[in-house]
DNA sequence: TGTACATCAGTGAACGCGCGTTCACTGATGTAC
DNA sequence: TGTACATCAGTGAACGCGCGTTCACTGATGTAC
């Protein structure tokens, strides 16, 4: 009726539960170990019948990656807007330090997105709004910087332009860019954040760095250094 | 006899072939999909007398795990051989530039290292060595650089010095560098530059990237210029 | 050089496991008159 | 309000697959006297 019935209702109620039980079995077990049948095992139920929910084990797992992703963005936004919007380093640091927290509480979802590909597994366009909200974040600090007058627009721009996806500059809120050279070091940027926490997470720096935190903190205050944000 | 006998010639040959079909069925298929009967099925032997040669499936992973890094780190050496040793910029872009094209060529050999780590699977000791080839590449090129007095060795050393492992940059040949900060600031290159590549590969940087070689090389270039390298 | 013995390589069958997915089915819940 | 029918949820058995690893074994290759 005017309410969505009630069988829809505990459609969507079962369907976040399966879910909600596959994450935790990602979250302690890895993508890897994740099997329909454990899911349905745990939910008591057979393990044909989770197919009325979700079609195949990869429409199961393109709902933990947007999940994942979502929970990310998430964070980091929450972390942005935690401080004064013209506080851009508070912002720029409280947003990389909370994608770092995040990764670090949710190590196997985290690697899930940013670890190897999921062999086998084509991730559909549902995943690709998600998976951009971080960036979004980033972006719309060093914006801030540029429309503040404090991130150098004009630096070195030689040929970056062409580098950058065209019209994304613009639709990251960075219209004044004219050379891209701001979007390619924001681009840049980004990777390198991810780059931390892939290797501190992954265990690459595990005979270099001693202070984790601490490096982390440092290294991303340069990240911003570099953009000129201050 | 003074040869180490035909018996353990053979072994060892056998050996290195049971590695070589291995690393093509990971180069083809991905790590996940790496099985040591499908191994044994192609060499024409039983399964079982694969564990003649390899105690378990971890362990030929291990040598798998080994023979990458090595791969990697040798391109890297070379790549930087290929230079006059003053060039610091032309030693520092081609390491850079190596090491992407080697994980364009063998992007499941990459993942395996530089991916999410192996469920299950402890790294063992024999694969700390060979890990840290690249890094010690770029590492020499910064010591180089604050040797011939380009790269600024004093600079905002603010507490750095305690985040990387005491004695590790001693041993990485940058013995001057009282607070640190240079030590600090190459691993947070070396990490940046494994964070470029993780995206390219991986696929984050699909809808943001256009160019990605020019992209990689400017970035790189940057990276090189905030060390002070020149 | 020849024989007796020990070592090693390789076989083939088997164990036990868990997976994704399909299918015909039973009931229960909703819908239309 | 009551009945006839359609829709959907969930079951349980089965298919077919491949895996890692073990084990008792047969021969062949080496070694010691």
């Amino acid at each position: 009726m005017g309410a969505p019935g009630v069988r829809a209702r505990v459609r969507a109620e079962l369907t976040r539960e399966i879910a909600e039980v596959a994450r935790q079995h990602l979250a302690s077990d890895g993508a890897a170990a994740l099997s329909l049948r454990a899911v349905a095992r745990e939910l008591g139920m057979a393990s044909s019948a989770v197919y009325r929910y979700f079609p195949s084990r990869d429409d199961l797992l393109t709902a933990l990656i947007v999940d994942a992703y979502d929970a990310l963005g998430e964070a980091a936004e929450m972390a942005d807007a935690g401080h004064a919007r013209a506080d851009l380093v508070g912002r720029w640091q409280a947003a990389c330090a909370a994608v770092r927290s995040w990764a670090k509480a949710h190590p196997h979802e985290y690697a899930l997105v940013y670890g190897s590909p999921v062999p086998g597994y084509a991730a559909p366009e549902a995943t690709i709004g998600p998976a951009g909200r971080v960036g979004v974040v980033l972006c719309r600090i060093v914006a801030d910087g540029v429309a503040a007058g404090v991130v150098d627009d004009t630096s070195d721009g030689s040929g970056l332009d062409a580098t950058i996806l065209p019209g994304l500059a613009a639709e990251l809120g960075l219209p004044s860019d004219p050379t891209g050279s701001v979007a390619a070091r924001a681009v840049h940027a980004w990777t390198s954040l991810f780059g931390l926490i892939n290797f501190e997470l992954f265990g690459h720096t595990h005979n270099v760095v001693v202070e984790d935190e601490e490096f982390f903190t440092a290294s991303t205050a340069r990240l911003a250094a570099e953009l000129g944000v201050r």
